[in-house]
DNA sequence: CTGACTGCAAACGTTTTGCACGGTA
DNA sequence: TACCGTGCAAAACGTTTGCAGTCAG
């Protein structure tokens, strides 16, 4: 992945605490802000939380990173990619990606509500294997 | 319902506060913490926000309110029934409840994943037959 | 070179806490 | 009556803002 091309077809200038926080989240998956703040801190010591924020929230005005609420967790932060759901370690809190075909979820909750649906979050709580 | 008899079931003492807390979520569905303010306000003019949000927390403690985390929107509150979805209207923000038959769809998770599911929590965007 | 970005400090809004008083069981 | 719950004020927390200096394009 071409980070700064991904941040310069945003409009945004690719400066090095953007490319990091990119790579992070593209190599972590779903990060919090304090993981991301931490992570940063190795490479830019001196980096600010307020930085971070900053650029999140650019990202999402951007629309290129997405922000997780979790039930009782600290928001997670993601690089959007396809549409996918989220299944969650109710024992480890571990987060993954899940790919779902909810055609027929939709289908069925158009029929019921008359709703036009145009975004789903879908959040599956559970034991992983490692945790049973 | 029976308020005083829900609470005193949950070792709760039924005192004025709670009552009119679990009555205006029994009758409205889902509130947020300034709606639910400003609901008591009008029955006891000196109640305090820390008296609501204790109370909150106690009662999901207790295991019979969930809080409900909506992207970029505040959170509500519910009180716990059989497990149902919520569908958002993107434009009004109405938030409704809605009883979607999920098996399949944890089926498919549980083959994918291994994980074993307790809980879902899942919230479908769109626009409602009135916005359109 | 210039506008966009960073880092600091301060401000802000929300939620939690400590404590004295009051009310339920 | 004993303890739990309330309301107030203050503290804690997470997030945002303003601003001066810096850097990417």
């Amino acid at each position: 992945m071409d980070k700064t091309l991904l941040l310069q077809s945003y409009d945004l200038k690719a400066t090095p605490q953007r490319l990091e926080i990119v790579g992070a989240l593209y190599v972590q998956g779903h990060l919090n802000i304090d993981t991301l703040y931490s992570e940063l801190k190795n490479k830019f010591p001196s980096i600010s939380l307020s930085t971070i924020y900053k650029n999140i929230n650019t990202m999402i005005d951007k629309g290129f990173l997405s922000e997780l609420k979790i039930p009782s967790e600290k928001n997670l932060y993601e690089l959007i990619k396809e549409e996918h759901s989220h299944v969650i370690c109710t024992q480890c809190k571990k987060v993954t990606d899940i790919h779902l075909n909810i055609s027929s979820l939709l289908q069925e909750a158009r029929n019921i509500s008359k709703y036009k649906f145009q975004k789903s979050s879908i959040i599956l709580n559970g034991t992983c294997p490692e945790c049973f």
